[in-house]
Formats: structure tokens, C-alpha cells, sequence
DNA sequence: AACCGCTTGTGAACGCCTGAACAAAGTCGC
DNA sequence: GCGACTTTGTTCAGGCGTTCACAAGCGGTT
């Protein structure tokens, strides 16, 4: 077999070629069958030729002179991301959030199932979100063990989520979505990513009092951070 | 005066610095009075050389030899990140995922309040979440007048948030966080940052992939975006 | 008063990512 | 069948961010 280039995709641009996935999605449910590079970007929000170089990493996937084939570049990019098959999610920590992710279409439309819900709480356990039941935490390592999650999403509070964190990793978890504000220590081989949503906020109000003219202080900007300004 | 250095602070570093600040806001309610660099780092996930870099963008905040005061550095940050005084923030789009938002207590602890709350949907208008009313969508331009608010949230669907945010930003809203998956287009002068939760988890989805092996591709790593390996 | 150790602050190198310009390639029209 | 146009794929340079390493400065001690 022809030797598969090791090419290396760049973790930011794997963060988009998801946002492309879900553009190629609308486009396909709007009957469209090819797009080009440039209105893929403007819908996505970055630079054609960035956009291009992106689908450059999975290799020649688009005709030249033509542009992309929504059903081809959609097959292709589900198969690099590995949304294929449905990757079985563990999510601890049923609270407010816990339960607005549960219930999120959004994430099972595109692969992802949870299979466990888990909440320390008495009250919380027991009750349906999503149509799912929520299990007690002691039986945390139980239900990775039956369910064969890989995924773990950590919506709990800030002083349990290392804990968490530990015993998701233990019983085989191998990525994390963090929610809770704090930086987890995971040993080598586990990805753990952060989101953060009272930095989100801090950020725009340092922006906001910058536009205010109160300080003379002006940021940097960020291109993959912020919307485009078109 | 003295001129004030006309310091540019990149966006990645305010990111961060809202993070130091609450890591020190813990260390205050736990009684020090002074950190190293070094504990700080490791407390917030970041280099300590960067930790240091980031701080040096306000100017000498610490003593040579010594360390940081808490209660001085988490001044200084309060004053340079704008959360001295309350900043009003509207919220459109009473789902599950606004309804965590609106009464996640994280929020309101530093310094941000929902002033108003809208959506379009009859049943969920009147009702209160998190102790505040919520008005009809019709009412956003009055909203945003009668309170200034200049921070707005959009968790609407993706189908109206483009217009719900130009309304936003015709109303005078200068700052938007976005969690509907499209790419918002405003004039010159907004900030928009955008949160995607379904991208998060299907870069997780990749790692996991690329671990299993199935295929040679290997992401590169981006340090901003990951949990620190200790 | 001077020395020593510790920690900050900064300067420079390195690497990654982004944005633009160019060449390759395929299609449509004549 | 040939030419011209369109659009991709790639190469190159520029900017930004991160990291390492060292000098500067302060407190405590003798």
C-alpha cells in the first residue's frame, strides 16, 4: 500500500476543519453539491488561502478550476476527524451547565453520545436530563467500564473537578472537556481541554474598557480568536 | 504626569491574566499574602517565565527576591482587566445553555450582571431564571437603552443569531460573546469572541483517533490550548 | 556596611501560524 | 483540438507568541 504521508495537522487547524464540517453540513441540506474555497472561508469565517492550506494537510481533496465537492470534502473531513463512528461520552457534574450540555442536540448530531451522567448530588441523582438517568458518582469508574467512554466532560465544581479528573483518567478516560476553573494535571497521554467562561467575559470587559479610552493600553489582536471583520 | 508606557498587551496574555486573577483570589481567602512566580505558574498551568512576561506588560508589580503581594498584584489585575466597576451584559437566548449562564455564580462574582434577559419563545418569556425576568426579544433595543449595557451573550439557534447580533451591536452593544455556532460579521469596532463547544469535543474526538492508532496523522501541540503535562 | 541567595524583569532565539503571491491543473468555450 | 479562464495546491516571507537564559534588584544576615 502507498506509503500514507505523516503529515502533521496542526492542532488549530483542526479546530477548524470542525467548523468546516458544519458549514459543508448547511450546505449540503441547502442542495448545494460543490463550493469554493473562497465561500467555504467567508462562511467559516477565515482566509481562503488559510482555508486552503488547512484541507491541504488531508491531502489533494478538491478539483481544480472547479472547487470542493460538499459530499466528498464532507466524507473526508468526518473520516480525519473521527466522527464516523459515535464516540461514547461520560459528563460529570449535573448542574446548570452539565445539564444545558446534556441536553445539547448539537453534539449528538455530530457523533458524540453520552452514555453517563453522573452527579454527586442526592437530589440530582435519579432524575432524567436528556432522557438519561443520572447515576451517583461512586459509580463513576462503573460506567466507564461498561460504556468503554473515552470522553470525559468535567462540569462540576472547581474543588472536586482534580479529583474527577484523577478517577475519570484511572478508570481509562483518555480526553477531557474541562469546564471548571481550574488548570487539571493529567499524566502523559491524556488531552485535556479547557474552557473557560468567565475568562471569555473578562476578556471583552478589558476590550471594552480599552474602547472606553480610560487607559491607553491597546491589545493585540488575535486573528483565530475573534470573529472577522468583513 | 509621567508618560504611561504605551504597553501592548496581545490578547493571549489578558487571557491569561484573568486566570492569575483568580488564582490569586483563592490564595487570598486562603490567608498568604505573597507568591513566587513559580507557585503561581504552576496553580494557573503556565510557564513561569511567561507567568512573569505577562505581568511585566503592567509594569514592575512584584519585589525582587520576595515575590508578588496577593493582595497588591490582584489589584492591579482587577484595575487593568476593568472589573472594578459592574459591567451590564444582556443575555438573548433562554435555552438551556443561557439558563446556565444567566445563573452561573462565577459571572456575578466578578463583576459582570445580566441586566436583561431575552428571548423569543412565548413560554419562556415571564418566566424568571436566576431571579431575573425574561423579556420578549422585541424588547432588546429597550432593554440595551434603559441599562447601557455594552456586553452581549448570544446562545439563540445559529439560524437568527446573525440578526439578533446586528440588533446587538445598532443598539450599541460594542462586545459580544457568541456561542451559536456561525460566524458573526460586524462593523469595524466590535469585538466578537466565539465559543464552540461542539468543535472542543470534536478536537478531543481526533486526539482520541489519532492515540488509537487508526491512522499516522499526529497533531502538533499548542500549548495555549492545552492542559500543562507535569 | 557589605555580602549572599533568591526572585523578578527583560533580551534574544526559536518555532508556529497566518497572509499573500505564484505555479499547476482542470474545465469551458470556440 | 486549442486557448483562456477559473480555482486549487504550494511556496515564501512576515508577525506573533512562547521559551530559555541572564542580568538587575531587594531582603536578610553577618
Amino acid at each position: 500500500m502507498s506509503e500514507s504521508r505523516p503529515r502533521i495537522v496542526p492542532e488549530a487547524t483542526v479546530a477548524r476543519l470542525a467548523v468546516y464540517l458544519r458549514v459543508l453540513a448547511g450546505l449540503a441540506d441547502g442542495g448545494r453539491s460543490s463550493v469554493s474555497s473562497g465561500e467555504l472561508a467567508s462562511a467559516a469565517g477565515v482566509n481562503p488561502a488559510g482555508l486552503r492550506k488547512d484541507l491541504s494537510y488531508l491531502g489533494p481533496c478538491g478539483v481544480r478550476g472547479v472547487g470542493y465537492s460538499v459530499a466528498g470534502l464532507r466524507e473526508r473531513l468526518t473520516e480525519v476527524l473521527g466522527g464516523e463512528r459515535s464516540r461514547p461520552c461520560v459528563l460529570v457534574g449535573i448542574g446548570r451547565l452539565g445539564s444545558a450540555l446534556a441536553d445539547y442536540a448539537g453534539f449528538a448530531s455530530r457523533g458524540f453520545e453520552f452514555v453517563g451522567l453522573l452527579d454527586s448530588d442526592p437530589r440530582t441523582v435519579g432524575t432524567e436530563v436528556g432522557g438519561l438517568p443520572v447515576h451517583p458518582a461512586e459509580e463513576l469508574e462503573a460506567v466507564v467500564a461498561r460504556t468503554g467512554a473515552t470522553i470525559g466532560v468535567i462540569t462540576t465544581p472547581a474543588e472536586v473537578a482534580q479529583t474527577v479528573c484523577d478517577r475519570l483518567v484511572a478508570a481509562g478516560v483518555r480526553s477531557i472537556l474541562n469546564f471548571a476553573p481550574v488548570a487539571l494535571t493529567v499524566p502523559a497521554g491524556v488531552d485535556v481541554r479547557k474552557v473557560d467562561l468567565s475568562v471569555e467575559l473578562q476578556v471583552l470587559a478589558f476590550l471594552d474598557q480599552q474602547r472606553d479610552g480610560s487607559a491607553p493600553v491597546v491589545a493585540a489582536l488575535r486573528a483565530d480568536a475573534r470573529e472577522p471583520v468583513r
